[in-house]
Parts: C-alpha cells; sequence; structure tokens
DNA sequence: ATAGAAAACGGACCGTAGTCCGTTTAGTAT
DNA sequence: ATACTAAACGGACTACGGTCCGTTTTCTAT
C-alpha cells in the first residue's frame, strides 16, 4: 500500500504545476506581487528584471526560473486579463460571443480587441517585444484561430492566412502607436476596422 | 571676393553628407564593406556592432556616429534594395508604377512588397526591431503614402489607417515567419493578399 | 608653413536580458 | 529523527547595444 498516500484525490487540476514546492510558490507570489506594484508606479516600460528581483528580494535567477524572459513574465501579468476577454468571445453574449452573424462576431471582436490593446497596451507591448515568435503567444494562437473560422464562414478562401494579415493589422503596438503617437482617435480605429471586415465579407 | 572659392559649381547634390571628411568617408566605406561580408558570412541576425567596429579596424563609437544604432546600419545596408523597389511603384511601368487602375497597382505592390521581404528579409527584420516605431523608417512612410493614395482613389473612408492595416498586414516579421517558420508558400502569401485588396476596394 | 577650430576618433564604461553552476532547502523514505 | 535526493536558489558572469569624453586628425584661413 505504498502508494495510497501519494495518490491525490483530484490530480493536480487546480494549481499550475503539478507538485509546486513551497518556496517556490512563495516566491511566485513575491514576485508578482513586486512586479505589479513596479508596474503601477513606473510603467511595464520601465521594468528590469534586476529591479524586480530586488525587490522581491529574490535572487536573478530564480525571475528567469519562474517566467523564462521579460516577456514571460509580461504574459503572466496579462493572463488574467487576457482570459477575461478570451471568454467574450468564445463564451460571452452576441454579437462577440457565438450567436450572431461572422461579419457581426468579427466587427465586435476588433472593436473588443482594440479597447483590450488601449487599455494594456504596455504590457503588451512588453509581451511581443524582445520575444521571436509574437506568434508563439498563446493568446496570439487563439485569437488567430477564432478569426480563422469566423472568416471561413464568411466564405474567404484562405481563411488561415487571412486571419494572419488581420492579426497583423490588430499588432498591439500598431494601435497603441496610432493613438498615442500619431494622434488616431481609437473611433477611427475602430470604424475602419468595421470598414475593413465589412468590406472583406461582402466583397466580390 | 573671400566666398567665391567657398562656393562649389554644384552644390553638394552628389555626395550624402554635406562635406564630409576624408577620414570619416574612408571609415564609412570600411564599415559598409565589413558589414556586407559578415552578413553574407553569418547573416543579418548575427551581426554584432562590436564585431563590425573590430572587422572594420575602426573604434565601437565610430561606428555609432556613422549608423545611429544597430537599424540604421541595416537600413544603410538595405537602401539600394529599397531605392529599387521604389522606383518601381513610384516611376516604373504599370500595374506597379502609374497608369494602371488602384486595384490593379495594390494587387502589384502588394507581391512586390512580399517578394522584395522574401529576399531581403533578415536586414529588413533587423531593421525594423530594437528601434522604437517601426513606422519611422522613412521607407515605411513611403509605401504607407503609397497605399494611402491608392485606397483614397479606390474610395476607402479612411485611407490613412486602411493604410497603415495593410502596411502591418505586410510586416516583414510576419512574411519572413509565415513562410520559413510556418510553412506558407509564397503564392498563398500573394494570392491571399489579392483577395484581401479585392475585396476591400469593390466590397459595399 | 602654421595655428586654430571643428569634426571625427576610439575604447572604456554603463544598463539590461539572460546563463551557469556551486550551494541551500523542501519533501520523502526509512 | 535522519539521511537522501531532486528541486530551487542566488548572484557572479557574459553578451550586446548604446553613450561619453579626452585625444587625434583634417581642413581652413592667414
Amino acid at each position: 500500500m505504498f502508494f495510497v498516500s501519494s495518490i491525490p484525490l483530484q490530480p493536480d487540476v487546480p494549481l499550475g504545476p503539478p507538485h509546486e514546492r513551497s518556496d517556490a510558490a512563495r516566491n511566485r507570489e513575491r514576485l508578482l506581487c513586486a512586479a505589479r506594484e513596479l508596474v503601477d508606479e513606473f510603467g511595464a516600460e520601465a521594468l528590469t528584471m534586476d529591479a524586480l528581483a530586488c525587490k522581491a528580494q529574490v535572487g536573478k535567477g530564480t525571475v528567469f526560473r519562474r517566467f523564462g524572459s521579460r516577456a514571460g513574465l509580461m504574459m503572466t501579468l496579462l493572463s488574467d486579463a487576457e482570459s477575461e476577454f478570451q471568454r467574450g468571445f468564445m463564451f460571452g453574449p452576441p454579437p462577440l460571443g457565438p450567436g450572431a452573424q461572422p461579419l457581426e462576431r468579427l466587427i465586435a471582436f476588433g472593436e473588443g480587441r482594440i479597447y483590450f490593446v488601449l487599455e494594456n497596451g504596455e504590457l503588451l507591448k512588453a509581451a511581443g517585444a524582445a520575444t521571436r515568435n509574437r506568434f508563439e503567444v498563446p493568446a496570439t494562437k487563439l485569437s488567430h484561430r477564432h478569426m480563422e473560422v469566423l472568416l471561413r464562414e464568411g466564405g474567404i478562401a484562405d481563411p488561415w492566412v487571412m486571419a494572419m494579415s488581420l492579426t497583423y493589422a490588430l499588432d498591439p503596438e500598431r494601435i497603441v502607436d496610432d493613438v498615442r503617437a500619431r494622434g488616431i482617435s481609437p473611433t477611427r480605429l475602430t470604424d475602419s476596422w468595421r470598414e475593413l471586415v465589412t468590406r472583406l465579407l461582402s466583397g466580390a
């Protein structure tokens, strides 16, 4: 009977890592907490990994073991907001969620994404920069797949590639810079997005 | 008559900088030459500013005074090819150049751009990365403006913003990664581009 | 030819992301 | 309680882009 006590009633579903050591959990909490404070106070751009390690009273190696990279940290910081947005377009009410026509859903998706980016722009830019394959971010893959499905329903010949074009059209850096550095209003962005996908799904 | 000898017959048109000192010219030549060799041998990704300075037998400060940044160096390396492409869509024969319908020109522009990126992808990625404002690259501005004009002729409501969407859809990183990392054929990219702009300029 | 000024030079220096590896510590089996 | 092992730790170290500033070189005016 040596194995009974080692089998949990519910296998490691609720916690992230299968079996995290207590010191590791404590340090993760400290790091996330410190990171949020630093971002709130100085902005995501200004967060350095050294400063974070120092503020969390933790060695630098620990920071990188936990998050892999600066981009990984930013993605972790984003994950709550990102999950909420994802729930919105996957399970929420129409027109963003299922139940509306593909065009309506695409319009709503772009608008939602634009406002999401404007709220979390710094984090998103920091998460996307400095990592090869912006596209390998899981959230990006999911958005891409969502648009791919809608575009297929809308009769686009190569929905995978078209979804990639639209993904880049909604690039965080693009949206943030348009609004903050080039003075384009969010409304112009959403209007133009609507024009883009409307023509796309009704054209020849 | 103190000024006569200081007025050149042709004001500084042929040379880049108005009056470049001989040692500066010599060093620029050495740097460009060394940079091209390094890129040819190891690829643009692998080029470091230290290695360049060392190979060109020049101080590191000189490299940065000349090109401003790594991105600036890459842009300089690109400028010949880029100018040629620009001439193509500004003065060349239709459908890329003037004389064809806006839709035809847009299709040709995207196709040309895609193949241009596939030929110079490493340099373009290196030129765009690590510099805030990928969009501030002069060549990018010009391409944007070109598409803006065509989109306006094509009846797009907000051609400036739409041109920005298309600019990002043609992002070098996107194109290179689609082809090299995700296995998308150039033909699929150009076909999808054609579908995109065709629907855009004929839609509701 | 000479002197003076402006421009260019070079490399030590800095900040930051990310790695490496010897040391410490939490869990486990007895 | 103790010993053992695997995981986690931490901070020195590397690589790289970019800056700074005292020194050297080129050009010009006389």
